[in-house]
DNA sequence: CTGAAAGCGCTTACAG
DNA sequence: CTGAAAGCGCTTACAG
């Protein structure tokens, strides 16, 4: 109501007295208009509090500038199970609202298959990122098959041809167990996520050097995959004490899944860190928080975020891809 | 590249030889078109995966069918005390879709007050449902002024011209209290959010309800309000425990409040709920999962958010302002 | 440096 | 029921 007069460049065109044309390059800082026109109807924008129309542009420049963030609950909804996709989103956000795009979160259905053609086929966004739990390889090829641009949180096949971030979960591995190693722990088992996630292969990777270079071997009693479940960890966690009692500590694959076992831990009258310790995996905020501290591998969740949307629109842009490792570091707290 | 040459309406009408105005038609569902018609035309479209340009429908119709959720984390950035956003985010985006509608999430700093014309003169989106957090008043405020079409999360002033859905917070301090007094409690704390939050405020009075109906009254020394974070329900409860060390409950304002509390009442040597009894507020999924499972006043979550995505979604289509209030109930646990 | 004009891919009065 | 045409508000060759 305020300012029904000047919606529209042709408005300000108008009023600057010059074209439609001159107006959107003024808009867009084009190097094609003099300084002092430029100045002229920028100032008359500004005045008049005008916003340029992004259907309209999108439009023209067939691009959306806004990129879709995809993801699937773990269950039906949204729980502390999914922290990690909240405290990612946060950084994907900010890095894409600081190079002006917009995110869009779609949470798919595992079996559509449709998603992606669904939101770019339409113009509605010009990539996507992709959280592990999205990342399965049936949707990954759909993608590239389509030639659709997007990025992934996760560690990428070596031959891949897309972008990612992921973290050193080798180093991951290692830290975790040398600490634990160092706290004088010899019968360390390994709570791992799923057997066939590659993140998951390089903790155990990472854990297993560790060991032999302490003289030490992997016991394969001693090791446990599970789904990252705060379930599978309690069962995994139940399981491991009942085939090995004499165990003395835990490497587990994420914080979820760390609190849970030390839950189980604890009712089987152990104490936590003196009988056994525990490390966790992420330092999701939920790490500091927790009843007890816990000591977890740090993987730098914002500025993994940050990366994803900064590489994403980098390729969007350029068309480079890039596979980013990201540094992870040791949080010693009380759990371990 | 699978299919250049049908990508508009355009071509399907060539296809189907037929205006691009039937098409159009057709592909809306227009009873204005005869049904053998429609359905030549929407197989040919089928069989060519044609998608629809969503900027070019956009401009057309001035209208995104794309609803922002603003938020903005409470730290820099997200975490776990970002829990309930991520839990009612589930839902908003559920019940958008469910009706075609997409979700665009921005992440406003406090002191901008541009963003609702960033998102809502450009055509970016056709409204916003707001959280608690950024629901200031002076937002609201320029929202009302700018007739930008909008919802909240939470209880409206008894004039407000808005949409919203809420809790019943009174009842759900009535029935925390209740619980309480059934177990025996007598001095029984209220921690509580803000003291300027109406939401806040009904609680106290139902709390306070539950304690006159007992013949007890509320005592002021055993008030207290923190602004929801872990540290200030730990300063909180320290100084409660403090100034009445014969408390002998606690109704929390939040799950996460509840969390602090116990630690600190744990770590002053008393148990849990045998020497303080306690009952959080909203039953996030880290109710349950706590180490100590939370007795809770439940918030159904997920339902607050298809609420909310499904009444603002009817407010734009139709011009009707609904405010609902969502009921609540107690989930006894552990706790108390 | 600037403008006239075409084009982006839809929808929707208007006319039949 | 169907179509021709105008219009939504931008951008960008093209010509000057």
């Amino acid at each position: 109501m305020s300012k029904k007069s000047v919606q529209t460049i042709a408005d300000i065109a108008r009023l600057a007295k010059v074209s439609k044309a001159t107006v959107s390059r003024a808009l867009n800082d084009s190097p094609l208009v003099r300084a002092e026109t430029k100045e002229r109807i920028l100032r008359i924008a500004r005045e008049h509090n005008f916003r340029i129309n992004a259907p309209a542009r999108q439009l023209s420049m067939r691009q959306s500038r806004t990129v879709a963030f995809v993801t699937h609950a773990h269950h039906k909804d949204f729980s502390v199970a999914d922290l990690f996709v909240l405290e990612i989103m946060g950084g994907i956000a900010s890095g894409l609202h600081s190079s002006g795009y917009d995110m869009l979160v779609v949470q798919v259905d595992p079996r559509d298959t449709e998603w992606a053609h669904q939101y770019l086929d339409t113009g509605r966004v010009d990539g996507f990122v992709l959280m592990t739990s999205s990342r399965k390889q049936v949707h990954i090829k759909t993608l590239v098959e389509m030639g659709a641009p997007f990025i992934v949180w996760g560690a990428p096949p070596p031959d891949a041809s897309y972008c990612s971030v992921t973290g050193d979960n080798i180093t991951g591995g290692r830290l975790a167990a040398e600490h634990l190693l160092r706290r004088g722990c010899k019968r360390i088992a390994f709570l791992g996520g799923p057997a066939d996630e590659v993140e998951v292969q390089h903790r155990y990777k990472g854990y297993r050097m560790a060991l032999q270079a302490a003289g030490l071997k992997a016991d394969p009693a001693l090791r446990f995959h599970g789904d990252y479940s705060s379930a599978s960890a309690e069962a995994g966690m139940q399981r491991l004490l009942d085939q090995s009692p004499d165990l003395d500590a835990v490497f587990a694959n994420s914080d979820l899944m760390a609190i849970a076992a030390i839950e189980v831990i604890q009712r089987s009258g152990r104490k936590v860190p003196e009988d056994v310790a525990v490390v966790g995996y992420d330092d999701l905020s939920i790490a500091a928080y927790n009843n007890l501290p816990l000591t977890t591998i740090r993987q730098n969740i914002p500025l993994a975020g940050r990366l994803l949307a900064q590489n994403l629109i980098q390729y969007l842009q350029t068309g480079v891809v890039t596979n980013v490792t990201l540094p992870v570091e040791l949080v010693v707290r009380k759990s371990a």
